[in-house]
DNA sequence: CCTATCATGTAATCCGTTACATGATTAT
DNA sequence: ATAATCATGTAACGGATTACATGATAGG
């Protein structure tokens, strides 16, 4: 009813309600951690106010447990999922910022090859985490969605492009860094 | 005085005055226009209010022109200096996500070879955008900050990785982006 | 002089983060 | 039983976006 604009988080709840049928927030959460959470992060907390929100508005169902702890277990409506299916439908030309703290550092001035240490530590182990992950979707063959595999393979892609970039600067020291094209 | 803490926003707007001195919210603006505004754009509402945040933590000098429009100008503090200086000297590991709405809709079963189409058009002006604003910067000469061309490549690396990634699925139909490997 | 656009700012709203808190379940 | 961890939420806070609004400046 109340017409409150959908965000991307409105729609990576309706998605994962989609493809897991009715569940609670809590589930929702656990889902996350193995699939979105590797490009696109949403806390728990917010799962279970987004959820409500949706559900005031009529895209989603929301029932009670009838006996102890009385979770809340949501599922799509009819208005949900057309909602859902609207927004996955419309292609966009929407670029979004690749904001990176690291490279903002650079930016003001950050030393180069201390930056480059650090950041392809911490880089060079999210691929890993990565690689792991693409290997159980593997040995879960073919019941899982293709999207999955390929925002895995669309964020691995950017991983490499991290390592490659920071590599570069690695060795280099603050004077080097200023030296141009040959 | 009060301890809030700091932002990404507050640096860059600790970062931005060190490099030109004493500027107002809107001189701030017109600078990010031609620098981060590739990576890390900050609206301008935004940076009169968060000139005003820091001046009232004592990290900006705050003084108003006596005449006319009276405006606002900021300059750093030695204590804003400080700050900057800290948080650009001490490497980060932190990773931050690539959020993209094109890569979360392929993720919840939008259409690959649609979905390309789309994106390829608009990362591609934005790659050439890029471009230009590398040859101005490269026409300027030698008073460009270092920083400021690492983190444009920085920027067009990752461009040049969402059209390699865009293209091998824009001829692809959506029976066939479910093959995996041979 | 009139109009349109640029410049400059304020205020409200709302999403997202952080802090907190308690009820289940498992391990020892 | 008790501690520890997992599960499940609520509430407060604050930053960021959006809407609005008015003063300068330039073009016609």
């Amino acid at each position: 009813m109340s017409s409150a604009r959908l965000t991307e988080t409105s729609y990576i709840v309706l998605g994962l309600l989609e493809q897991i049928g009715p569940a609670t927030p809590y589930d929702l959460k656990r889902m996350a951690q193995v699939s979105t959470i590797n490009f696109w992060n949403v806390p728990h907390t917010q799962l279970y106010t987004e959820c409500a929100r949706l559900a005031q508005q009529d895209l989603l169902n929301e029932e009670r447990e009838e006996t102890g702890r009385r979770r809340r277990i949501y599922s799509l409506t009819g208005l949900g999922r057309r909602a859902l299916e609207d927004w996955r439908s419309e292609p966009t030309e929407q670029l979004d910022e690749v904001r990176d703290v690291g490279i903002l550092k650079l930016f003001f001035g950050g030393d180069p090859a201390k930056l480059a240490g650090a950041q392809l530590e911490a880089h060079g182990r999210q691929l890993e985490a990565c690689e792991q992950l693409l290997e159980q979707l593997d040995a879960n063959g073919t019941d899982v969605p293709r999207g999955w595999r390929l925002a895995l393979e669309a964020g691995m892609g950017h991983e490499r492009e991290f390592v490659r970039f920071w590599s570069g600067l690695s060795g280099v020291g603050f004077d080097q860094a200023a030296a141009g094209s040959a």
